[in-house]
Parts: C-alpha cells; sequence; structure tokens
DNA sequence: CCAAAAGTGTTCAGCTTACACCCATGA
DNA sequence: TCATGGGTGTAAGCTGAACACTTTTGG
C-alpha cells in the first residue's frame, strides 16, 4: 500500500500478552524469560512487533499462538502504553492485551517449550519495562469483566462443578463468598445448564457438573440484561 | 535514542479525540472538516500524528490544544484501532481518547477557528474510516465513567444547580430520571457543596448552585466507595 | 460410623422505585 | 394572581447479606 503520509515519523508497535490461567487452585500467568537485548533473561510479559500485513488483534493472536499453539482464545484488548522512555532498547509504542486459559489447556502447557512459566498472581516477580503496570490494569479489568461477563468460563474446562467456580471467582477476586448465596446467584441467571454426571474426584458425595449455555446468555445479553455475579 | 529493534516494520501512530460538549441542553460532539487528502472535506475526528519526542497522552493533549487552545482537559485513553486498512491513506495505527469540555469554555468555542463544529450526539454525519466506531465506543464509555465517577461535573461550569446537573444526565443516557430520586441519590453522595447563590437565569424561583467538593470526593475514593448515580 | 465436601432456605436490613403536592418569585 | 420551574417525603417491593444444618458416600 502506498502512504501518503510518509513525512511523519513512524515508530515500532509491539503487543504484549498478559495470559491469565487457573490450575484449579490459584490464578496464575503466564510469563516468560526474554531472549534479547535490552534486559535479556528477566521476567517478561510475551510479546511480539506489530507486522507489515496484520492488525493488532492479528498481532496478539499470533505471538499467543507462537508461544502455546492456542488460537481461538478470549481475547480483549487492554491499553495502549506510549511514554518515550518506555522501552530501553528504543521507541516502541506497546498495545497489551489480555488473554484466559483454561484448565485443561493449562495443564497442557505447564512447560512451554518457550520458557514459559506459570506464576501465581500473588508472586509475580518484578518485570522489564512497563510490564508491571500492565499486569495490574489486566487484573483489575479481569475482576470487572468477571462482575458483568461468563468470562471467568473460560477459565474452567468445559464442564464444571459449582464448587469449582465458586473456587475461580475466590482466585479472582481474592477473598471468599458466601457459597449458598454464591450458588443461588449463579443458578439464578439460568445460563447454567446441570448434567447428570457428577465429578467424583474432589469430594466422596460427588458434585454435579454443570455447563455454560451459549445460547441462554446471548439472549439474556440480547435483551439488555447484565449479569453480576458478586457484592457478596 | 538509538534503537535496536532496527529491523522490525515501523508504523505511522496517531491519536483521534472524541470531545464531548454540552450547551447545557444536548450533549454534542466537536468535529472537524478534513483539510487534507484522502478524504478531505469530509467530516473527521480531531487527530493529528505521533511526534517523536512525546508520548501518546502527550500527544493527545496537543491535539487538543491546537485546536481549542485548552490543556487540563479531561482526557482518557479509549482504545487502539490498528486494522490493516482503517486509513485508505496508507497504514496508520491509531489511538483513540475521549474528552469532555464544560459549558463555559464551550461557548466560547462555539466557533473555532479551525473549523470545529459542535454536532448534537443524535446527529453525528457520516465520518471518515473507522471514526464512527470510535465514536459509538466512547459514547459508551462515557456513560460507564458517568455511572460510578464525578465525571459529569467536567461538563458543567464550576457553580451548577441540581436541576442543571440532571439535565446533563438525562442528556448523557439520553433517558429520564426522576428529579426527587435523583437529588436525594446525589446528595446523599455528600460530594456536593451547596451555595448560596442562586441561579435566577433559569425560574423565577431561582435554584441553589452547587459545586463540587473534590475533597470529599478524593475521601471516598480512598475509602473504596462506587460513586454510582443512576438505575432509576 | 466417621470424615469431608455438597447441597439447601429463611430472615432482616437497606436500597431502589414510584409517586403528588407545596413553594417562591417575577411578570 | 398566576404561571413556571424548584424543592420535598413516604410507602412497597426487591435484592443483598448473614447464617447452620442435612445429605451422600468412600474408606
Amino acid at each position: 500500500m502506498k502512504n501518503g503520509y510518509a513525512r511523519h515519523t513512524s515508530f515500532h508497535v509491539a503487543v504484549d500478552c498478559i495470559i491469565f490461567g487457573y490450575d484449579g487452585i490459584h490464578l496464575k500467568i503466564l510469563l516468560v524469560k526474554r531472549s534479547f537485548e535490552p534486559e535479556k533473561g528477566k521476567w517478561s510479559l510475551v510479546g511480539g512487533f506489530l507486522k507489515d500485513e496484520e492488525s493488532l488483534d492479528d498481532a496478539a493472536e499470533r505471538v499467543l499462538f507462537e508461544l502455546t499453539g492456542l488460537s481461538d482464545l478470549y481475547l480483549e484488548q487492554l491499553y495502549a502504553y506510549g511514554d518515550v522512555q518506555r522501552d530501553s532498547g528504543g521507541r516502541v509504542i506497546s498495545v497489551a492485551y489480555f488473554t484466559l486459559i483454561n484448565t485443561e489447556v493449562f495443564n497442557g502447557l505447564s512447560s512451554t517449550k518457550y520458557g514459559g512459566k506459570w506464576h501465581d498472581i500473588h508472586e509475580v516477580p518484578d518485570l522489564i519495562f512497563d510490564h508491571g503496570t500492565m499486569v495490574t490494569k489486566a487484573l483489575r479489568r479481569l475482576r470487572r469483566r468477571a462482575k458483568t461477563q461468563p468470562i471467568g468460563f473460560e477459565l474452567l474446562p468445559e464442564k464444571f462443578t459449582i464448587p469449582q467456580l465458586l473456587n475461580l471467582y475466590e482466585a479472582i477476586y481474592d477473598r471468599e463468598f458466601d457459597k449458598r448465596n454464591f450458588r443461588k446467584k449463579i443458578l439464578t441467571l439460568n445460563v447454567l445448564e446441570k448434567l447428570t454426571e457428577k465429578d467424583m474426584k474432589n469430594s466422596r458425595k460427588g458434585a454435579f457438573y454443570y455447563k455454560f449455555n451459549l445460547d441462554k446468555y446471548n439472549q439474556l445479553i440480547i435483551n439488555g440484561f447484565v449479569f453480576d455475579i458478586l457484592s457478596n
């Protein structure tokens, strides 16, 4: 494509991804050791430079695919970072994205070939540049989303039990919820489908599996519905 | 600054600003007729290219200052747009910002020397590129913000009456609110300071002026408070 | 039969909503 | 004195929050 704006300065543009995962107990993020200078060897978000013929979203998808082999993940743009001195290797505009990886896939990835490592959200090491800021913002965004959208389901396997879902919400918000109120609230939403099968791994009695019914959810959204778990 | 990333592609980066204003009756946005090709003469958001030694925020501030002569405006980053074909003049990554201009200043600007023109939010003309999408997103963001932050005050003069504030909220949300409940809710927040002076312009009885008390507001924020006007 | 997690209902408080009349003033 | 917008209070319904015991089953 010819570019009529050639007299203006050009900039390197990158994407950085905050990858949230859930191992069934704790909320985690996936970090890598940076493989090139500057700051080589330090912990970093997964990132990469934008290429000619790809959109920002494409770039984020590509970067995620290169690291994890996964596509079709939940992917949401977080914020664009553009401070002049934010990257000590040169001027780079970075657009941060966040994504969610569910437990099953998560376990397959526990040791990724690219040196990715999962870190508990409470034990995030010092990160290069402004990546720490990005993580903080991503966590806030995740909490906001989980309040009003069924985003939490992205972090769970297709079939999950109510206690598992409760546990996930407790991990995301780092607090406890009353299980009776939680169950009541989530079930009144009418977006969960109870299966006949039980999970017998976590208790003697067993807990019924549920799955998320996207059709019902979309129906609610169309009718101007707000999905509001929480408060209690 | 030397740049160790030189082997990667560079891109033009721009900022575009959605400028909301309030004339005392309607919610408006400020648009300009584009002064260069392509799409010269069409309605457009105010924008400009990012320069070497400025951050994205700096660029947005500069663009706003160049158009309006104003600085220290409320300014919030909205979203980064990066589709390959979004700009027919060449590949440009655009970071959108939105800002709010209060009535008094607004009136001084009704006819800006740069050909800016205020458009009622209900009568936004076709805009170039993806600017229409940006406006839609900005309006959603404004509505979200106005719910939980005292952002609406940015659109009013320093002294304002409760009926004026009500009117503004009705303009933002494009619906009516019950004036008794609105007054009750806003006053229980304890962030408004009643003045002894009355506005006699809009009624015979006159309406008391209030002003926003930022100290009280900050105090509430620190204590984990959520500013929630609305619902009714 | 016991340990351990799953599952279930009710009550109270506070907030949201709906709603109608009097007040002050300038013309 | 009257027209106009400003200002006020209350009752009903709903939602959120707190809270304790029974059920199931494998070991």
